[in-house]
DNA sequence: TATAGTCATAGATGATTATCTATGGGGTGG
DNA sequence: CCACCCCATAGATAATCATCTATGACTATA
């Protein structure tokens, strides 16, 4: 852009300046203007004297014992107003946005996680409609990779990353369970085991996923070794070929738990698998006041929503944890 | 939650900083924006610090080695733009203001003169559409006390006030002549003289004209008093009343010199009187710059439109006296 | 014409700004 | 791992600003 530096001294042009005048105009006097301002007149008289000579041209006159403003006087007390105004609405934007009522955020969700986060983001979206989410979906190494880059403002794991600059809420159970078709041979069965189940074929999630992760944690730690396995990416696909009779598996208790979907959950000693999910935020990261306001929601709804008292607590604490960023 | 009365410090908010902020997200460097507005790096780096003081809140990141705005700094980024480019429609119209092409003024006419000012006033409006301009119109007497109000921004008088505040531009003649009917019984008749011409019925304007002043001062410098007289307060009435046989008159030749109108000049000796229009503005106004082109364009189309050299100088004169106000 | 009110100007003084030079820290690409 | 950009910070300085108090000029109005 080409500055015309000739008809006007743009440059050194305050809003400050700006303000002083349009109140001129509109008392008419500088004695009124400098009470009304907390200044004394010669002030006032010495900014206006400062502002004509950035204009250039005299900006106001005295006509019966009044200052009134000039032909170029009143298009700058239009341009003040109109310059004035659009500041304000940036401030009010800006305020807006501090108490986190607008403006955006992402977040990061582990593939299983959205069973549940809908259930927490659909709601703050009803209540905060200027608020802008970005949800980020992947597997648990996906998602990683994307911590790591610093993409997101918020990640949801299972098993948040270990680092110093962590900080993580558990705020949700998410027990994991083994699934069988609905209509299993062994439903009802006392005593079922899963060393009994080993002969069967389970259903694998890929191995970056956090679930299939803690389940071959689990079968390891049990001295258990699967015979037959098949990997399906996808907890959705995992459920349907169970119900198809392709095998049994472990998914989130969430997964299963809406609706008759032609699966149900096998009462195995040691399950469900406990797990929880995990708020996950970088402590050195500045969040935008909407994730704040997010989290907060969060907070507050937990507790009557999921019953989840204890992840009320924990999240409190992150919240604790953030605030003295500022 | 703590409220801040204002979002942002909008009095010590600059121009100049909006400009430097707005190349800086432009190029995307604190360097760059520097060599363009022939700034050091870290001056640029301190004039950011500074607005981010101002907004109270980060608006620029680093992301690969450029620097991006943040979404703050993104909206802060718009108004930039629209601050600017307002300022810069202001100092334009401030540029046509001065170089007089856009503006008002105000123009005091004697009676007589509106017979001649529409032939510069018209084409003058027609070259500068934008030009606003107000035509007061009164006898002599209403004209000077405009005058000593200061109510407008020139005069148009045949005999200028005398003040030393006064600048008077002789521009054009006005000669004022004696007027009978179209078949008057004198007509073609050699050696007729005023003094023949005593009885007859006189028709006069008000006392405060400067045509019957004028003609008033004759009379008396030649040692003739009048028989009959008749007041009437318009030229144009007079004219028709000339017209209709009630009477002679003196008037100026521009009144009459337009087509077929009834009345006839009589060739007296001592006639026509002698008198001019004269501009007249005060030495101590500020003329507004379309005043000042107005009477440029005037200066410049006296002598094709009207023949008139002399007052072409005049005009150039008054001109010159009024520059070094400046 | 005296009085009060309103502006303008002068002089003084911290505070803030606009800049510069010098220097240090962090990445990026060889 | 080194050289090279790029940005941030520190320190310095002249200019400008924001204010004030004191005072003078001008203008209505009592």
């Amino acid at each position: 852009m080409i500055i015309y530096g000739v008809a006007m001294k743009v440059r050194q042009l305050t809003f400050r300046l700006l303000q002083v005048y349009a109140d001129v105009v509109r008392t008419g006097s500088l004695t009124a203007t400098a009470n009304r301002l907390h200044l004394t007149q010669p002030t006032v008289s010495q900014q206006l004297k400062r502002l004509r000579e950035i204009v250039g041209e005299p900006i106001v006159r005295h006509e019966e014992g009044r200052l009134v403003p000039t032909e170029v006087g009143q298009a700058l007390y239009q341009l003040s107003q109109d310059l004035l105004s659009r500041a304000d609405v940036f401030s009010q934007y800006l305020e807006e946005y501090n108490r986190g009522g607008r403006g955006h955020f992402s977040i990061g969700l582990v593939n299983t996680a959205q069973y549940v986060l809908p259930r927490l983001l659909g709601p703050f979206g009803q209540a905060n409609p200027q608020v802008d989410v970005t949800v980020e979906i992947g597997n648990r190494q996906q998602m990683l990779n994307r911590f790591e880059r610093h993409e997101d403002d918020i990640y949801v794991f299972s098993h948040p990353p270990i680092d110093d600059d962590v900080l993580a809420a558990p705020f949700l159970s998410n027990p994991l369970v083994v699934v069988g078709p609905q209509h299993y041979r062994w439903a009802g069965v006392e005593g079922l085991s899963m060393d009994a189940l080993k002969e069967e074929r389970f259903l694998l999630r890929e191995p970056g996923s956090a679930t299939r992760h803690t389940f071959e944690a689990w079968l390891y730690s049990a001295g258990i070794e699967l015979r037959s396995t098949q990997q399906i990416a996808s907890n959705e696909a995992i459920r349907l070929a169970v119900a198809s009779n392709m095998g049994l598996a472990v998914l989130s208790r969430h997964v299963v738990a809406d609706s008759p979907n032609g699966v149900q959950e096998l009462p195995l000693p040691g399950f469900p698998l406990k797990s929880r999910w995990h708020f996950v935020v970088r402590r050195q990261r500045r969040l935008p006041p909407a994730a704040i306001r997010f989290l907060s929601y969060v907070q507050a709804s937990l507790a009557q929503a999921f019953d989840e008292p204890e992840g009320e607590m924990a999240v409190a604490e992150l919240l604790q944890a953030l605030k003295p960023e500022r």
